[in-house]
DNA sequence: AGAATATGCAACATCAATGATGCAACTTCT
DNA sequence: AGAAGTTGCATCATTGATGTTGCATATTCT
């Protein structure tokens, strides 16, 4: 993106990969972490994570950045308006798992703070909304379906599911869908 | 719950229940706000707030009592040991969402930081196993569905449903309920 | 009215987090 | 080897939040 410096550039990008990292694991635990304690987990003195980054706003910024693009690059490899919805379902849900249970913190404050990572988001939702009225069509979802509270109930399995942290996304992705499609129920005494 | 003072007690009562609404209006917003944002927000000086509550973790914990208490008489209100599983599910759920919306940020921290509090969660969870353990047992659940997974299903969609602030409860549970069992799509291509 | 209690206001002390800077030591590129 | 760049360390200024206290002023109970 940037031609600004040539020489020893990939010391510098990995240091600001490492300290990304480590914000992103000490953010997760506790939102009200310092600074210094950022730093220590990366292995790094204080001083050097505010020379990669202006602010503490700077930091967070630069990890909604980068989780939002790795988050467009989730949703667009499953193809969501080309595949099967229900194809489609499993793909993006277990890349969004891949993404969200290393990057949750980052993604949760996105939303809020930054710009341009809101545009994404946003993008993304609308999206996220266009496939499920593709599976609602398609007989996947019941017809009677709120699509919004269907959306909400989405999202809010994925976030639990990412709270396992287990590194098989597809089983993850596997259950959750089913859980959204079938519920839990027999269905017996439900009308 | 002590005899120190009977004269304006009724004052000093109201004073408190106003400053616990105030900073759960506030905190759910903002985790990180300001006792003078909160002391503002209930209309008092931030050094009244200071005068109730010796420190800032003394007003989460307060809060955490006051929230728990309810939370658990929620739960009681349902017997869910007595009652039909199915029934008592919506009635917990109508119940505990009720709580929820005024008190979510008080119940999430209440985990974490108080201790008698935390004892009073850990036994509304072993109550809500058993209720779930009992659904299943009775065919409302299905026989092969992970428990562990289920409660953790249900707490996630009672937090989402929760962000909802509708006051229609009984209409928030019966929706919650309904696609906690039988999800939302229509069983075609699922095996 | 008088006593007890509660609150607002102003002022103060403390403390932790943030952000900036200069300098020496080290690594890497040419 | 020399230049450029990066980091660690020590240091300092600033800022915002926290918690305390004294005093004047209501408010309420008896």
């Amino acid at each position: 993106m940037s031609g600004t410096t040539r020489a020893l550039r990939s010391d510098a990008e990995r240091t600001v990969r490492t300290i990304l990292v480590a914000a992103e694991r000490v953010l997760s635990g506790n939102p009200a972490a310092s600074m210094e304690q950022i730093a220590e987990a990366a292995g790094v003195a204080r001083t050097t994570v505010h020379r990669r980054f202006a602010s503490r706003e700077a930091l967070v910024a630069a990890m909604a950045a980068w989780a939002t693009r790795q988050f467009a690059e989730a949703v667009d490899a499953a193809h969501p308006e080309t595949t099967p919805p229900l194809v489609a379902l499993y793909q993006v849900t277990a890349n969004v798992l891949r993404v969200k249970i290393d990057w949750g913190f980052a993604m949760s404050r996105a939303l809020i703070t930054d710009p341009d990572a809101a545009a994404v988001h946003a993008r993304v939702e609308e999206r996220c909304e266009r496939l499920f009225a593709r599976a609602r069509e398609a007989g996947v979802l019941r017809a009677d379906v709120d699509l919004h509270w269907a959306r909400r109930v989405y999202y809010a399995l994925i976030h639990e599911a990412a709270q396992a942290r287990d590194d098989d996304t597809e089983a993850l992705a596997a259950r959750l869908v089913d859980t959204l499609l079938r519920g839990l129920g027999t269905g017996q005494g439900l009308g």
